[in-house]
DNA sequence: AAGATGACGCCCG
DNA sequence: CCGGGCGCCATCT
């Protein structure tokens, strides 16, 4: 779990619940929550909501948007463009 | 032990 | 596009 996150290159951003999936537990979406609030040095800045969507709220929503322009992401209205920079996991499974 | 909570996700009207 | 409802999982009351 953990793994995945930090394994997310610069420029590119993965959801909540495809982290999750690709840890090898579905649906553990809020896992992926809690992983990033408690594990410091984590790029939660690539992680965003099912679509795109920034999850965050108010003047950290804008911090993120920040950061990840920083690094090259571009956005489609409110949303970020997954259609370039959605990462594609590979058979990961492991642990947090 | 039961209920509430959150940076979630999916389906339906 | 916007809510509303329900399922999810770990923590905290």
């Amino acid at each position: 779990m953990v793994r995945c996150i930090r394994a997310l290159p610069a420029g590119t951003v993965s959801s909540y619940g495809a982290i999750a999936k690709a840890a090898g537990w579905p649906g553990a979406a809020r896992q992926v929550v809690r992983i990033l609030q408690q594990v410091p040095g984590l790029p939660w800045h690539r992680v965003v909501g099912s679509g795109g969507a920034i999850k965050l709220t108010g003047e950290n929503a804008a911090e993120q948007r920040f950061r990840l322009r920083m690094e090259g992401v571009t956005f489609r209205g409110a949303r970020v463009d997954m259609k370039r920079h959605e990462f594609r996991f590979k058979r990961a499974r492991s642990l947090k």
